[in-house]
DNA sequence: CTGTTAGCGCGTTCAT
DNA sequence: ATGAACGCGCTAACAG
């Protein structure tokens, strides 16, 4: 492999001179930049990003630690990391927390091990003091679906409170007054949030929060499958169920339509969250978005912006989810 | 930052001797030894991984390039290299290809200039001639859902054709004589494959293949109801629909289910690929699998053994589907 | 505008 | 078993 010194004097300039065409900050006169591409077409060279990151202290990389790979989140919000940062010619490397606390902390110090410039947090183990602390340190870190008072200025998350509140205010402006709820684990803030919008909408509606008719899911498939389970022993009058996520609320149509329930003619149903999958099934699921996508696109940005000083772009540190009505709920008909 | 000076000053020994504890190649007295390991702790010292790869010619990171980041698949099989890899202290750094030669060629060129020491493949529109050239290349790659003869020992593949076939035998062994196909893209060696094995299993129940019963799809979900929608506009009798993908067999079943056909009363449907997703919902798809996940396992695997000589694990390449008997397809009654 | 000269932090001979 | 010295490929002052 060619190195800057082999292209240094096959065009008959010193060191410097190549590196200069290479980063063009200083002038460099025409004629000579030329001798050094050519010498560089020549030579096919290619730089040694690991001198560079050496020598600069820049390992123009930047670590992103999701709870989990797989799911139907993390990848579009990956591919929108990816594709903003490699077009600045940055590269992303991966890490997984499981969310687990252990897991989250060994992730952070493993990318920060490897010199990442910055770091893309979606972690929701580890305390917010852990995230404050290591705010202070010398890693710039950007959160993603997480907010904390104190670093908001690095947090980009979904306001998820008026997410749920947009939910069940759709479902109640069908007529719907019987209303169940498959939250996620009250451990997480999110699902947290989606409650209190929950709520609010239903007292805006006059309609008092029925302990009884609260699920508390998992936000996996198999959490709506047990709810709806669950929600089926008691023997309460239920017209539409309103779900943390479009995972357990296809977990929940699958269990009604085994018990011959008929979705939305017997019974309603709203998700969370907008993924692909049960926008193509049957029936096409209603549900509020949550843009991790475009999230993760502006975490991207952030680092552009904050560490590279690459970008003028404004980052908008809080996205607003969005009602997408389709087949799964219709007014009540009584 | 503490450094190795930092550190053998401390100790008072020279930077030869910490770097040698860090790395215990040779031997070192237990007595310095534990002067050089206390002076670490006491500095809180981290070796810096990128001086270490600079010196050492080794960047500990693997390239990893996938189609897409998203969608069903790539998330399992992240998840897998992901946590082999890390647990050997290496880190990914991962691109996308978007099924496109120019991209998947340029992630290829970015991937090396970030000096991987390995690269994992999944491509599928380059050539297999770009493949074997890169192969001789001095960065040794891993295939993942690709089979080149002449480079087979990098090659992790699924047999695609036995699952093709596996797939439709099972459905003609309940009895059904009028199945149709919904294919992937031909362009696709998969969607070929398994087409193989389709007409394998056709060839013995002695039915011939019928090329109106057939739809070229796209693998993914709006594919199955375009593919549906087409075949209920023949008038033709169907008992059954083989699908290519999980994805598909989902838009498939939804158009039944749209027009008022029962799965699998009438109709029995069986996908391919055993996504997470299609397990959970009603009915539970009927399949056959693709382990990518453990493909995924296999080529870290593959990498530790080859390039970093870490493991004496056996690396198999081919890999078998399997066939998950689940609600969506049912003997035929008539 | 261009060349010289130090490092960046660590691995690795080669002596001792 | 340990230390001195060089080099990995490149960037960044500092001169000129």
């Amino acid at each position: 492999m060619a190195t800057i010194y082999d292209v240094s004097v096959l065009a008959g300039v010193s060191l410097a001179t190549v590196s200069r065409v290479m980063n063009n900050n200083t002038k460099v006169s025409d004629k000579t930049r030329q001798k050094v591409l050519d010498a560089m077409a020549s030579l096919d060279y290619r730089p040694n990003t690991i001198a560079q990151s050496l020598a600069s202290n820049c390992s123009n990389s930047v670590g992103v630690l999701v709870s989990q790979l797989d799911g139907p989140f993390y990848g579009p919000m990956m591919t929108e990391i990816e594709t903003s940062l490699r077009s600045a010619n940055k590269h992303v490397i991966i890490a997984a927390g499981h969310s687990d606390e252990a897991q989250e902390k060994s992730g952070v110090e493993f990318l920060m091990s490897r010199g990442c410039d910055a770091l893309i947090l979606d972690v929701e183990a580890v305390s917010d003091e852990y995230l404050i602390k290591l705010y202070k340190g010398t890693t710039p870190i950007v959160l993603i679906n997480r907010y904390i008072e104190a670093i908001k200025d690095c947090c980009i998350y979904l306001e998820n409170e008026q997410g749920g509140y947009m939910a069940t205010n759709y479902i109640l402006s069908l007529g719907h007054k019987d209303v169940a709820y498959v939250s996620g684990p009250m451990s997480k803030r999110d699902a947290q949030d989606r409650l209190l919008g929950h709520k609010r909408a239903l007292a805006e509606y006059g309609l008092a929060f029925d302990d009884e008719l609260w699920y508390e899911g998992n936000f996996r498939e198999f959490g709506g499958n047990d709810a709806m389970n669950h929600l089926l022993t008691l023997d309460k009058k239920i017209t539409a169920v309103v779900c943390a996520s479009d995972q357990m609320a296809s977990g929940v149509i699958a269990v009604c339509l085994e018990n011959g329930i008929k979705v939305p003619d017997d019974i309603s149903i709203i998700g969370y969250d907008n993924i692909p999958f049960p926008q193509y099934i049957s029936p096409k699921l209603t549900t509020v978005s949550n843009p991790i996508n475009e999230m993760g696109k502006m975490a991207a940005l952030w680092v552009l912006q904050h560490v590279y000083k690459d970008t003028k772009v404004d980052v908008d540190c809080a996205f607003a989810p969005e009602l997408f009505i389709r087949d799964s709920a219709k007014p009540l008909t009584s």
